[in-house]
DNA sequence: ACCTGAACACCGTTCAAGT
DNA sequence: ACCTGAACACCGTTCAAGT
């Protein structure tokens, strides 16, 4: 790879990393590549489309994740465990775009939605056995609650920044074993929809 | 108003609500002009942006739901009440589209969402009066748990079509008193985001 | 009054022409 | 090799011309 394709390519990541943050996913490539210095053309030089580019800097975030529940996975008490791997998950509000059904089709985005399952299953089965959370409750659970979580509180939006906390309290207690009902309908094996 | 208009617009509502419900909010005017059997021009003669026509529907949607819950204000178990709105409210996909900030702007959803919040209040009222949720729950905090349950599964589409029981159950089970634990932040005062 | 389709501004994406 | 901006197809929206 040539010197300059290799600066206009952090350039790009970092310009869209930031626009994406600021103004969502649905800001558009020109400026994009406005504020990365480039020319249009040469974004689709480095990504075939625009869901590829939001893939790269997508799972990245999502490996963040993954390495936040590795080291909660050591952690002292299995409950808070749980409960700061989701905290995690909702402040990094990216993830619930990873789990719309077109973004998985990514492979980079769908890899690191597997090892974000696995490190989700280990924290929850550990929490199971210590009587933390309910018997019934496991990672997939755990991941597409984190993303109910986010959703909630969307329609407030910068309104009330700190309301996730209220509904991540409720949904958290939710899992806990004291108020368990039988669920109706047995847990999702997979988190992509085929 | 002249026959013509009367007809097209009858035609052209029944069109959109189709399509919004076969192929979600993203359709194009083109297509639901077709299906109306008439000149894209016309969609906008009645209403003047797209987010106006999807309002329209909307609204009538909302207040299905305003409709349901206030007969289940008058049933029997106030608990069953409350969870019973909700799952009317989760199987009325639309009604998380109405929380979104660009949506509530308009009119006619802002007047729905207000009838909307008045009656989960009654609903939730009477069930933290009974005892059958906990007492720091408001009908605020139910609407936006529906729209959680909604959007936590989402990501699996149509693969799972009655998981959203699950998340309800899960949800549900995080209102009862007997889980209960202290929540860090105090339930909106409105769902607005002003 | 109302309907219509051509026209406009904006998007993501492509590609011929440059270095 | 890589960059670039003009060009394309598609969108929501506008509007002059029709009846």
């Amino acid at each position: 790879m040539r010197a300059d394709a290799v600066r206009n390519r952090r350039r790009l990541l970092d310009a869209a990393a930031a626009e994406f943050a600021e103004h969502g996913m649905e800001v558009s490539i020109a400026r994009i590549a406005a504020r990365a210095g480039i020319g249009k053309g040469t974004v689709f030089r480095h990504f075939a489309t625009k869901e590829q580019l939001m893939a790269a800097i997508l799972s990245d975030q999502l490996d963040a994740l993954v390495a936040r529940g590795e080291e909660l996975v050591e952690s002292a008490g299995p409950g808070e465990a749980v409960l700061d791997f989701m905290a995690a998950g909702v402040r990094l509000r990216s993830f619930c775009v990873a789990l719309t059904a077109e973004m998985r089709e990514e492979l980079q985005v769908r890899a690191a939605s597997e090892r974000l399952a696995a490190v989700a299953e280990s924290l929850t089965a550990r929490a199971r056995r210590a009587g933390a959370v309910r018997g019934d409750v496991t990672g997939h659970d755990v991941l597409l609650l984190i993303n109910a979580v986010v959703q909630a509180v969307a329609p407030l939006g910068d309104a009330a920044p700190e309301l996730w906390r209220r509904y991540l309290g409720l949904v958290f207690d939710g899992l806990r074993p004291e108020a368990a009902h039988p669920l109706p309908v047995p847990a999702p094996r997979s988190l992509a929809p085929d």
